[in-house]
DNA sequence: GCAAATTAGTTGCTAACGAAACCAAGGTCA
DNA sequence: TGACCTTGGTTTCGTTAGCAACTAATTTGC
């Protein structure tokens, strides 16, 4: 870790933690707008959450896969996805195929209705993505996209290093 | 990102949507992540959620406010802040003090073992967000700085487009 | 001055979440 | 082969979320 030396102030009384410029409370409040405005756009016409999105975005991306895969892929828990999955399924949007050589699984993919749902809403979901690059100065974003990656791989390593240092106690 | 020439698939249909490239994924994982690991460092320690820690920390940042107040600060639905207030009184971290100009409101601020709590927490909150930005590339923090910035207001006025668009139909 | 609208905050209700228990199918190893 | 462990997926259960309805205090408009 890196020393903070130069930041030596009065321990005690002073402040020095301000919520709004507070790196893990600006993500959340990013995330939390931007995942609302997305879900705007399209849940009230297609009826569906962001879970259901997701399944449905990632069989259009790849065809055909388990629910285990979809959950990898899409960092899911196994229960969102079982939901989504029953969901979809219910609305005939994805088809459940038995692995004959694996009966606890079974392979997903979209029926022509999901696909044909999946062909209208990704690029919905396309320009949604660029209308809000487009706020970003564009010599920003590939420093954005880096940074994000950073964080998410270090965020997972502490969420890891806080596991283990429990287990060893 | 990288080009993906190389994978010229049924271009018309196919829009090339790759989950794992999409902003508004992308950011719902980092901050579905960080705030995992955040929380995982204080919450068993102190026995507080979000919520509770925001409340905390906006009162220790600024001294005494009302709930309306908080909650327009820390980005939180009023019945997150009322029942994460209604949390702390119990434990006696903030207390209340009538606003005999407008009985409606009440001012909040920390107690004593409130403060000492903040002034526990804080810390650790700064190194935790230092640790963080450190697996960022220096010459990338402003850029990521801006653009979280960017984001947030971008989504925001999608949000309320969307609410008007509405409104008038 | 008072009825109607507004505002601060709380509560009731339902949906969504995830941890853990569970079930059925596979794999391991003696 | 057969006990035991692991794995994919579902279900149960307790918690948390936010919308909407509510209460009580305040402001507005006539």
């Amino acid at each position: 870790m890196i020393d903070d030396t130069a930041e030596r102030v009065t321990a005690a009384s002073e402040p020095a933690l301000r919520l709004e410029d507070f790196l893990p409370y600006r993500l959340n409040v990013c995330s939390n707008l931007v995942s609302s405005a997305l879900s705007r756009i399209y849940a009230e016409r297609y009826r569906i959450g962001v879970p259901e999105w997701r399944v449905l975005v990632t069989l259009g991306q790849f065809g055909m896969m388990t629910a285990k895969a979809i959950g990898a892929h899409s960092c899911m828990h196994k229960t969102k996805v079982s939901r989504a999955v029953a969901q979809l399924e219910k609305r005939k949007l994805i088809t459940r195929k038995a692995n004959r050589d694996d009966m606890r699984e079974s392979f997903l993919s979209l029926t022509p209705a999901g696909r044909e749902m999946y062909d209208e809403l990704a690029p919905i979901a396309t320009r949604f993505a660029n209308r809000l690059l487009d706020s970003v100065d564009a010599a920003d974003r590939p420093a954005l996209d880096r940074a994000i990656g950073r964080l998410i791989e270090r965020s997972g390593e502490i969420v890891a290093d806080v596991a283990n240092s429990r287990r060893g106690r």
